[in-house]
DNA sequence: TTGTATGCGTTATCAT
DNA sequence: ATGATAACGCATACAA
């Protein structure tokens, strides 16, 4: 099925233009010289015949296909477009092709892609994965090394990998949350099981240890990473009838939900209730107020990812390297009075 | 640059099995009939070498790669996220890899996507081109017909393709808003000199002669696709004192942040000003009120394209097919006041 | 049922 | 400076 059409090959150039194959291939790739009359009667038969390199067969004889694939859980979510598009930036800068595979979180799909990499199909791959199982990794393992992983990976796997402390993200929002004086401060989380939320729920509860805040389990509520899930989470909240003053969410999605929902119930924000999200995605900076958030570097982290592969390509028998960036808090108009939007010059947040 | 690591061939495995390669080769792609015991030799060498067919070699040999390219202009526009998971699903159902690329509307990256299809890189191409120019048609009539255009192109190019008829989709949206009781409709565009803005502004006009309703250019502004471009624009319409009762927008995006603004420079919507975005996006259904939009079906459109594109490959000397899908009005609670949200219960949308 | 040999389109190593 | 030829890893037509 699906061959391809009959086309121009060396070897149709070669007897155009009346010389070997062996002097077309050294003009194409330009090494060693060539008498200018030669030069010039194949270059007329490649525009003739409107040659073009077989990719594929060139691949096949230097086992290399220029080609870098990346592979992200979910193509919806904006973090993860910004970060394909570091990554795009860094190969791209290097002469390589990037090809994006999108999940949707199937694990088979993230198979498929490692097995593209055992079949040469590409040179390397850089993959983003939500559960790191064992079976995942041993595939990894058995790949070699022309991998690197997004993510947290345990220790012992001796693999490139960039990850962020995304507990410690949570232990800044909390602080800054405490800091700004409120006591009561909820947790929207996303599904329990997931390593992502885990880390968020640990950094939760440490924060609000390290400031001194009592813990009450009727402040945390478990849903979707959707503003759909927000939405349902805050009226949950709200019915509960347990008050709070703050609510710091596990990503931007269901903070934005959230605060729509608040809003929506007539709970002002950030005077009743503050909010702060995670992912600090581009929409943070367009609401009205504007959505504090915790930068996770989503984009940084591809950059460093894509640099680790590259340098991994170069030089085969580095030692596995492990980069852990440190989370940033955004501070906006969701969780402080005092601030003037940053994006809109007159913005609409006065003093409290 | 980049060579990969040593691995199994189909000759170290036959070596093992004591068996021939014509042997494995058929045992691999079970054609034939093998002997239960050379068969399990070969499956035995197989694991015991974790053997894994090259790609690359089997392509060039085939003639086929099993892999599609999709182009997009920009992935971080969820029109086109849309758009990729419909190709994705309908391609990976026929046992076929998607690789997307991004252009951000770099007419150099689409050149590298058209050549990566002569070069026999991937087996077709779906490209979605926001300036389709004779130099981009010439390459792409260059490139035989495994290609399938998304967009519109002159009738003269013989090129599978699927359009959406947007100007219709303008018309649609000023319709409704007339329908609504609204008298004069402000228009928000996109940049001038692309195809879609072109396409909506004539729209917008033919939609308000079709209803009898007079044309004002104080009403049409011309920004960027995007919310902050939304914003601008409101704020330059509120400044020129001409009064508005609606307002309709090249895209949502845009809608999205003029809505933002009327509401924070104490304009209701849809009371006082009713909005009707572009594209469907599905922030459309979270925002308070629900964004009204006009639906490009653009993961139809991407879903027809594969389609399209699956049957050439099929059947290569298949004639050129041209589809164009009608775009359809969505109404929600930004231009309806009668209208109950559609996603949550009890939404907040009380009747006038 | 299995083995042998040739070619897919390039590149690279030899001679010339 | 150029030509001939052997790989790259796999599939297949043909012979055995």
């Amino acid at each position: 099925m699906a061959k391809g059409p009959a086309v121009a090959t060396i070897v149709d150039v070669a007897e155009r233009a009346g010389v070997s194959i062996g002097t077309v291939s050294r003009i194409i790739n330009n090494v060693g010289n060539a008498r200018p009359d030669t030069l010039h009667r194949v270059q007329a038969a490649m525009e003739a015949l409107s040659y073009v390199p077989n990719h594929v067969a060139r691949s096949l004889k230097r086992q290399t296909t220029e080609q870098i694939e990346l592979v992200i859980p979910d193509i919806a979510n904006p973090v993860y477009v910004a970060m394909a598009q570091a990554v795009q930036r860094a190969t791209q800068a290097e002469g390589y092709r990037l090809s994006l595979i999108s999940t949707e979180s199937n694990p088979l799909e993230e198979l498929r892609a490692v097995r593209a990499l055992k079949q040469q199909h590409v040179d390397g791959l850089i993959i983003c994965s939500l559960r790191v199982t064992d079976s995942f990794l041993r595939e990894v393992a058995s790949v070699g090394r022309r991998i690197c992983v997004i993510g947290q990976v345990p220790a012992s796997c001796p693999v490139d990998n960039v990850g962020v402390d995304s507990a410690r993200g949570a232990v800044l929002a909390v602080q800054h949350l405490a800091e700004q004086g409120h006591q009561r401060i909820a947790f929207i989380n996303g599904p329990s099981g997931t390593v992502p939320a885990e880390a968020r729920q640990r950094g939760y509860l440490s924060g609000l240890s390290e400031c001194r805040l009592g813990r009450d389990d009727a402040l945390v509520i478990t849903t979707d990473f959707t503003m759909t899930g927000g939405r349902a989470a805050i009226d949950t909240l709200l019915d509960k009838q347990t008050p709070f003053d703050a609510v710091f969410c596990a990503n931007d999605s269901i903070a934005l939900g959230a605060m729509l929902r608040l809003q929506e119930r007539g709970v002002r924000v950030p005077q009743d209730v503050a909010i702060v999200g995670m992912d600090d995605i581009d929409l943070c900076k367009v609401t009205t107020p504007t959505l504090s958030s915790i930068s996770l570097l989503a984009g940084e982290r591809g950059r460093v990812a894509a640099q680790l592969l590259l340098e991994r390509l170069e030089t085969p028998d580095l030692a596995p390297r492990r980069v852990t960036v440190t989370p940033r808090l955004i501070v906006r108009g969701s969780s402080s009075s005092y601030l003037i939007r940053e994006d809109v010059p007159g913005g609409n947040h006065a003093p409290r």
